[in-house]
DNA sequence: CATCCGCTCATGTGATCACAAAATCTGGTG
DNA sequence: CACCAGATTTTGTGATCACATGAGCGGATG
C-alpha cells in the first residue's frame, strides 16, 4: 500500500490519500511503521480479545445510559432495524448484516446522549471491521438475532441488569468464536 | 486558529500543520467545523462527565488487568513516580503534576499488556487536557496523592476490588469537583 | 437605527514538485 | 550457492501554488 497507489485508485493526488491514511492510523484502523510505511494491523487473538472487551465496556455503559431515555418510538425503530438484520442473515449477506447490526446498536446508543463515548465505540467498530468481515463471512448460521430480542425486551421492561447482560452477550458472542 | 498561522508558529508550512490538526481532530482533541475551520471543542459539563466516566471505565479495567502481572519492581517504580507527584503538588506545579500523574497511571497500565485499551485511555487524557489544566491550575491543595497510596496498597495486597475502587476514586475525584 | 445584500479577503483543499531516506535489485565475492 | 555492498528505484515528507468556498465587513435601504 503506497500513498501514490491509494491516491491513483481513487483519482486524487497524494495529499488527500495521505490525510485519509493518517486519520485511519490515528483511529487505529491502520498501522504506520516508523518509516511512514502503512500496513494493516495484525489481527492477533490478543488484539481481538482486547477490542471485544472494549466493546463490552463501552456499549454496556451506552445502553445503560440510553435505557431511561428509551421510549416506544425508539423501540419500534429498533424492531424495524432488527427485522432488516434478520433479513440480511437469511440472505447470508455478511456485509449487509454487519451494517444493519451496527445500525441497530448505534440507534440505541444515540439515545444515551454521550457523543464522546459513542465516538469511541465507533472507533472500536472501525478497528474490528476486518475481523467482523472475516467472522460473519465465515458464519453459516441463519439464527435470527436472539440477543437483539433480549435487548429490546429489556428496554421494554426497563430492566437495566438484563439490558447490560444482553448487550454484553450480543457484543461478545460472535467474537468469542473467532478469538477462542 | 488558522492552518497558516499554526504552520508559521512552528516554522513549517501548511502541510504538516494540516496533518497535525486533522489527527488531533480525529482523536477528539480539536473540533473541525463543516467548513474545515478548526476550533477547540467546548468543555461543557456533560462532556467532562462523559470523559470522566470513560476514564473510570477504561482505567479500572486496565488496572484490573495489570494486577496479576504487577510485581515488586513495578510497585517500586510506582512509588518513585508517586513521590515525584507529591513533589509537584508541593511545588504547585500544575503541568508537572498532570505529567507525573499520568506517568503514574501509564506505568501501571502498561503492565496490562493491552495496547489498544491503553491507546484509548490516552486519547481520553488528550481530550481532557485543557480541563485538567484548568482544574489543577485552580486547585490550591497540597494534599499528597492519597488515592495513589490506596492503589499501591491494593497492588501489594493483590486486592482487586480495592484496586478498582481506588482507581475509580482517583480518576473521578478531581473531575467531579469541576463538573459538579 | 436595524437589517439585509453584496463584495472582498482570508482560509481550507488538492495538485505538483524537490528532496531525503528507505527498500529493492544487481553484481560480485567468499 | 549464500551473502554482502553499491546503485537505482520507490516512497514518504514538506513546500508552494492555483482555486473554490465561506466568513466578515461595509454600505444601502426600510
Amino acid at each position: 500500500m503506497t500513498l501514490r497507489g491509494i491516491g491513483g485508485e481513487f483519482g486524487v493526488s497524494m495529499t488527500p490519500a495521505r490525510e485519509a491514511v493518517r486519520r485511519l492510523a490515528a483511529e487505529g484502523a491502520l498501522f504506520l511503521s516508523s518509516s511512514g510505511r502503512v500496513t494493516t494491523p495484525e489481527l492477533t487473538n490478543e488484539r481481538i480479545e482486547e477490542l471485544a472487551a472494549l466493546r463490552a465496556l463501552l456499549e454496556v455503559e451506552l445502553a445503560s445510559r440510553a435505557l431511561p431515555r428509551a421510549h416506544m418510538a425508539l423501540i419500534d425503530r429498533l424492531q424495524t432495524i432488527n427485522s432488516n438484520v434478520a433479513e440480511m442473515v437469511s440472505k447470508r449477506d455478511a456485509v449487509g448484516y454487519i451494517r444493519t447490526n451496527l445500525e441497530f446498536h448505534r440507534t440505541l446508543y444515540l439515545r444515551a446522549q454521550a457523543p464522546a463515548m459513542l465516538a469511541m465505540a465507533e472507533t472500536v467498530w472501525l478497528q474490528l471491521g476486518p475481523t467482523m468481515r472475516a467472522l460473519y463471512g465465515r458464519l453459516r448460521r441463519t439464527d435470527p438475532p436472539q440477543n437483539h430480542r433480549l435487548i429490546i425486551a429489556a428496554l421494554k421492561a426497563g430492566d437495566e441488569p438484563g439490558l447490560r447482560l444482553a448487550v454484553r452477550s450480543d457484543v461478545t458472542q460472535g467474537l468469542r468464536l473467532l478469538a477462542g
